[in-house]
DNA sequence: AAACTAAACGTATTTTTTACGTTAAGTAGT
DNA sequence: ACTACTTAACGTAAAAAATACGTTTAGTTT
């Protein structure tokens, strides 16, 4: 049967979000969006691929469709290709009947994303999507290989956070030091001293601190900082990172 | 018509190899294995996946196929999946010409993959397999979107290098430190201070010093080195990298 | 005005990085 | 046998970064 979808490779994406005070979560859909209440497997945002689209474009377009997020930070990290991946139960079966395509063997590509939580409320989220936040302790079985997908997405980000920008994607534009790091401290899964840490981040000219204090909170306020995404970009050109 | 493979995905990888003189290398192929020598144009080692192999196990395939090369790192590094890579012209001519199939789209992961050089000599591996060792400056234009596989390929092994024990596996067994920093300064592509560069590597508890030093050189014999990956993995299991 | 809370600061010590010049251990040529 | 040649190997001082700790500050709440 011809379809406008490539049925052998598909893409699925891992949405991390930070809760100031929940710690960081992973956005997970029902299997089933609404036409069948009854069943309940969860799974990750993702879908097939359309024939002539590129991989990316995919990824957005899919987060899109599954839970209206738009715009954010996604990075490939790797491929799940097993041949038994789908397994030959119930999931499979749900999946050749809503494609209504004889599915042999899917190849996807994984993606991993940041979002500001805040910006996507768990009401909305859960009534026009059915997609939830889920801490990454109260993760359920999920269908397909997607809770490995998960683990090598978190594996990837803690490695990738060590190198990248990457809190700045999870954090409100203006930001204080100890949000950054109650960040560094969730991802990483270790604690830092607090004095150590905001010396060092005082030392990086990107972050830079803004003329604004927290209002309305009974101790002192934090200030106000942001990250400048331009002077990044220019030390990195010049930094070596040089380790071995 | 039914293949045995799987025409929608392929696997393509970037054989790097270190010459002691020369520096860093690729391995290209030509685009027709000796079936027609008009056509002259070179390409990466890749073919399509079959149908119910892991895409490890299809790289490892392959690049035994076309190289004779086994055995070695290989690490996935990016999906290359632009719906227009194979273009329109001659080469997508010749993939439909040798696969007997109508070739739509292609999405091929690749990996790059670091051997010892001195391992497979140039007339073997020309002989046999009609592949050749190209300087990073000597790469020729390749099919499809090969040399951007290359460069995105580099670019990978440049980043990975700094914080992945790559440069043992372009050295052989026994190596001395100066191999170690020629490699060093090959791939990231500048120079280091040799003295400091020493002190670096003595520091590192997983270079160990061997009782054994060069012979029948004009000059001071170096002393050899060798790498523990045993202790490697101990000490990176401790250490966190925290940088941010 | 006292209690509470989180933010913000400082200093001494150790470790790492950086920048540089000199000596050592072999072979080859005379 | 001694001199020249070539690459290996060592050392030290100064600057920067990492680490380990206690105390003060600026607001709100009672």
């Amino acid at each position: 049967m011809e379809t406008f979808f490539n049925p052998y490779i598909s893409v699925d994406i891992v949405v991390f979000g930070f809760d100031d005070n929940e710690g960081l979560k992973v956005l997970l859909i029902n299997r089933s969006r609404r036409d069948d209440p009854s069943l309940k497997r969860l799974k990750l945002p993702g879908n097939f691929i359309n024939k002539k689209e590129k991989l990316h474009d995919s990824a957005n377009r899919i987060l899109k469709e599954f839970t209206g997020i738009k715009n954010i930070y996604l990075k490939q990290f790797a491929v799940f290709d097993d041949p038994g991946r789908l397994g030959d139960g119930d999931d499979l079966k749900w999946l050749r009947d809503r494609t209504g395509t004889e599915i042999e063997r899917v190849v996807t590509i994984a993606y991993y994303s940041l979002v500001k939580l805040h910006q996507y409320s768990e009401t909305e989220l859960s009534k026009a999507y059915n997609a939830r936040w889920f801490g990454m302790d109260e993760v359920p079985g999920l269908i397909f290989d997607h809770n490995q997908i998960i683990d090598e997405g978190l594996a990837t980000l803690q490695k990738e956070f060590l190198t990248e920008p990457l809190c700045f994607e999870l954090l409100p534009k203006k930001f204080t030091i100890n949000q950054l790091q109650r960040i560094s401290e969730a991802i990483l899964g270790f604690s830092i001293d607090n004095r150590n840490f905001r010396k060092r981040i005082n030392r990086l000219e990107y972050v830079v601190a803004l003329n604004e204090r927290q209002t309305g909170v009974s101790h002192k306020p934090a200030r106000y900082y942001i990250f400048d995404r331009e002077k990044f970009d220019i030390l990195k050109r010049e930094h070596t990172g040089f380790i071995i």
